[in-house]
RNA sequence: GCGUCCGUAGCUCAACGGAUAGAGCGUUGGACUUCGAAUCCACAGGUUGGAGGUUCGAAUCCUCUCGGACGCGCCA
């Protein structure tokens, strides 16, 4: 694709600094800093512009103001450029000429839906591991978050043209699965009538009795004898296919599901201990083997096999790290609720000690969800059976509202997720403003197509009558769909595309209260057409990179 | 005790170190005989928890402090 606009801008000014350089108006040995181009929130401040003055203050040994005087000489001269001026204490602002803002249109009927994309990714191998929630009960609200936020960023980066697997981590190795297999042994036998009592800090919930009586329907009473193994077998997997049909119905879907138990079956366990052995960070005492992950960062050295020769779950996930590698993965994403946070920095000392390059293992976080009814909090405990389910919570507000409920906000933040809330919201829910303009588009052009008026292309049309303010404005929005994909996917910030949908539907939304989009001077009409359609387009590949749906009525 | 994150309008939240801190909900008043009123327009609402500091400029960075959440296992 070509340059954005912003891009654009960003080069001009480059340039522009460049010619005063040669021009001997500023030193030829000037170190340009990054020239950062914003769309100001103000309308009176352009379409966009520049505080480049400001760094180059110091060094220049000029004022802001002066240094904006020179620069906007040069270009002033651009023929995209409409006006260009100093403004504030050295501010510069750009008006763009309406000629390339009506481009924009050409370039959305020349990209459709791949408009927006880029290739800075350049088909880099990136493997998203997200959710990977315990297989040991349905997914509660909680889990929607990262669901959500992992299935957005994997969207956004393969948008930007990174080659992205989704990958589950199952843990199904362990004391936990141990547990939830004896919980459904009590389970099974109650039903036989025998007793046999729960284990302690068994899983309680309502859900073990449902997959008890399922395994009674399938096997009658004839495991009565088997052993916890069979029954751990029988809760995972069943669980497991819930929470694939929960995800399911939430829109999100992984092209891989990874089980811990194969790293010790295939004895990658074995080959990362050995190669962390061979390099010598390793070392026996009080019976145990450790790894000197305080050489790397981390605040104390970590058990990797314990006393009684079972290596922890941390030798597991080095070794599950190691095999991203073995893969052939050369980026490395990770989205961990905050909870995890102290595990970072040991799980990247292990990654640096087996010598993989330091950026290619991204962390992310996401805060909690606490529960609320009302102001009462709601525990949520999937051990003790008390927790309001993902698939509950989808069928109460549905899936669009509850994706934009969670991407809304800043994934470092808190999240109070109030049901009675969310409930009442749900009719507010500002997904259905951002739908509704899509909605009220694509009827705009179903009117369209009765009165017998087609979109015509962009070649056959006189796109210079688009020049109300309104117009202009939205067209400079269209503008920076792919400006704020990359900035999502270099922050890796996925809300920063709701406030983009909702700044975007505003404008549309007043535009269209104002003025006719259909009327009797027919070059008008075309150009319209032309122009809420490829709004639509840009909203549906917004929408679509939320996993949202982009409805043509509602 | 140590560490991570958060504190912004009555409520839920935005704001790449930038210009007069913005939206929605709620309150008040207006706009449908014309393309969808799930919309639009107007009004009101703030010492960005508090105190210092860094600089051309701080909600944002640093130090201290108050309040909240979460971590600190040879658990997973």
């Amino acid at each position: 694709m070509n340059l954005t606009i912003k891009q654009q801008i960003e080069t001009k000014v480059r340039d522009a600094i460049k010619q005063a350089m040669i021009e001997g108006i500023f030193p030829e040995d000037l170190l340009i800093p990054e020239v950062q181009v914003e769309s100001p929130k103000n309308p009176e401040f352009g379409d966009f512009a520049t505080n480049i003055s400001f760094p180059l203050t110091k060094i220049l040994k000029k004022s802001p103001h002066d240094i904006a005087g020179i620069l906007i000489k040069y270009l002033e001269k651009e023929k995209m450029i409409k006006k260009v001026e100093v403004a504030g204490a050295g501010f510069i602002n750009f008006w763009i000429a309406s000629e390339r803002l009506h481009e924009i249109l050409k370039e959305i009927e020349i990209n459709g839906e791949r408009y927006g994309s880029s290739n800075i990714g350049q088909r880099k191998k990136t493997i998203v591991e997200f959710l990977s929630a315990n297989p040991t009960g349905p997914l509660h609200v909680g889990h929607g978050r990262g669901a959500a936020i992992g299935d957005i960023i994997g969207n956004i980066l393969g948008f930007c043209g990174y080659d992205v697997t989704r990958e589950y981590y199952i843990n199904d190795v362990g004391n936990q699965m141990v547990k939830l297999g004896a919980s459904l042994q009590s389970r099974y036998l109650d039903l036989l009538g025998e007793s046999l009592p729960l284990p302690e800090e068994g899983y309680q919930g309502e859900y073990m009795i449902d997959i008890a009586k399922k395994l009674y329907e399938l096997e009658g009473d004839s495991c009565r004898d088997k052993d916890v193994l069979y029954f751990k077998n029988f809760a995972m997997s069943e669980i497991l296919e819930d929470i694939r049909q929960s995800l399911l119905s939430f829109g999100v879907h992984f092209n891989s599901w990874f089980a811990e138990s194969t790293l010790y079956q295939e004895e990658m366990i074995k080959k990362v201990l050995d190669k962390l052995e061979n390099m010598g960070y390793t070392y026996e005492a009080n019976g145990a083997l450790w790894l000197k992950t305080t050489a790397f960062g981390d605040d104390k050295d970590r058990v990797l096999i314990r006393e009684n020769q079972i290596p922890t779950y941390f030798t597991g996930d080095i070794a599950y790290h190691c095999s991203k590698y073995v893969r052939g993965y050369e980026l490395l994403i990770d989205l961990w609720g905050a909870d995890h946070h102290g595990y970072i920095n040991r799980l990247k000392a292990a990654c640096l000690a087996l010598n993989y390059p330091k950026e290619s293992l991204v962390i992310l976080l996401y805060q909690l969800v606490s529960l609320s009814r009302g102001n009462q909090p709601v525990s949520m405990s999937t051990r003790q059976g008390e927790f309001v389910t993902l698939t509950e919570v989808i069928q109460e507000v549905g899936k669009d509202a509850a994706r934009f409920f969670f991407c809304m906000r800043k994934s470092d933040a808190h999240l109070d997720f109030d049901l009675e809330l969310a409930r009442s919201q749900s009719q507010e829910n500002p997904v259905y403003y951002v739908q509704y303009a899509h909605a009220r588009i694509c009827s705009i052009l179903r009117k369209a197509r009765e009165a017998g008026l087609e979109i015509k292309s962009y070649e056959k049309i006189d796109v210079s009558v688009l020049n109300l303010s309104e117009e202009l404005m939205l067209l400079s929005k269209m503008s920076t769909l792919q400006d704020e994909v990359l900035g999502c996917a270099r922050t890796f910030e996925p809300h920063r595309l709701t406030i983009y949908l909702m700044e975007m539907v505003s404008i549309f939304h007043n535009y269209y209260n104002h003025h006719r989009i259909i009327s009797s001077e027919s070059d008008i009409t075309d150009a319209r057409l032309l122009l809420v359609n490829g709004l639509r387009i840009v909203l549906k590949n917004t929408l679509s990179l939320l996993g949202i749906s982009a409805p043509e009525e509602m």
